[in-house]
DNA sequence: GATAAAAATTAAAGTAGTTTAATAAATCAC
DNA sequence: GTGATTTATTAAACTACTTTAATTTTTATC
């Protein structure tokens, strides 16, 4: 498994020594998704934290009118999985599943208590991560207050520049709330400028 | 300055001994804010991360065309401000102001460094901290998604059932993400039911 | 406690985005 | 490679929410 990719990661925001190093590979296991397989489902107990080597992850939920909605893509270098159902070991609301084939790095919630214990550095390790989410996500939040559909999909394409190629319209579309339909639309009058 | 409320809070979450917390107490500044009164403007560099001891504050842009929305409420044991703008001391995007007359306790950035130094059980409360933020969020994220105005205003009042007495309708329309017309419209309907 | 200013209500017209449905294009499975 | 399934396009009718504007109610100020 390619461990040198999450340490690589890792070394940006804090510094292990070698026992330290060994003690956290210790507690990954890797995992291959095929395209379309779930990670989680809602219902289920989100066991482990995943740490995204390759391919591309969709948290989304499904309303009661059959429509999905994203809350998040990861790809290469992020974190997926719901940390509430993560922290609490109740039933996620969330799915997770693959849009390309995949490879992710899983820390079982056991194993992160101990990896915290044994490294404390790893509590800033996962603030640091989690001051970043936190941040991209209220931006999130309000430009879906601030922004027109056109908008937050010139921003979407703009911040993330190669995503689009990975993901269909219609993901594009849930990740924007609105539909298919309007994006095309949108989409066609854009290109017609 | 009331301290005891901001260590009683931590306690749920770390346990210092008397130097952490002398140190910790060290750092706090008081400050106080009258009603409408600002604690950050577009544009200010955010020094301060912000605990709110007593009152109501609120995180927010204003548009192209003058609009508010709300990113955030804060009340009491809850942080406020810009986190980009206080880890990179660049300008703001938002703006933070009180609501009520309000109390916080400030930490400055350097003074926050220091702490995650001496006290490193910081970072975990931080984190803590961020998890629970980071939730919300992603919560409030998928239900601008899924819901419509009707069903997050029902969601916004079962979930701070208290908040709304404190707030104008016009805020908690910019909250929503719809004109302080419609929620007049939406009240009145919910209440003919 | 009178006056001004801001917030809330109501109604009517307008629009951004949805829905439905039919067609075309792309992807998938064997 | 062919048929089946999913995805994207286009157009027309529709609706949730906005805009404007006039009136009432509440709040703030001296």
């Amino acid at each position: 498994m390619d461990i040198d990719f999450i340490l690589q990661n890792i070394s940006r925001h804090i510094q292990l020594d070698k026992t330290e190093t060994d003690f956290f590979i210790s507690i990954l296991q890797s995992k291959k998704l095929k395209r379309k397989e779930f990670l989680l489902k809602q219902g289920d107990i989100c066991k482990t934290e995943n740490f995204i080597i390759k391919g591309c992850l969709r948290t989304y939920t499904i309303d009661e009118n059959g429509f999905e909605h994203v809350v998040m893509f990861g790809i290469e270098d992020w974190w997926v999985g719901d940390l509430f159902s993560f922290l609490t070991q109740s039933p996620s609301t969330y799915y997770i599943d693959a849009i390309e084939e995949s490879e992710i790095l899983q820390i079982k919630k056991s194993d992160l208590d101990k990896l915290y214990e044994r490294v404390p550095k790893f509590e800033r390790f996962f603030r640091l991560i989690l001051q970043n989410a936190f941040i991209a996500q209220q931006q999130r939040i309000n430009q879906n207050l601030s922004f027109t559909a056109e908008q937050r999909y010139l921003d979407f394409i703009t911040k993330h520049p190669n995503l689009e190629q990975r993901l269909s319209q219609k993901q594009v579309s849930a990740y924007l709330g609105i539909t298919p339909v309007f994006l095309s639309m949108l989409r066609k009058k854009l290109s017609q400028k």
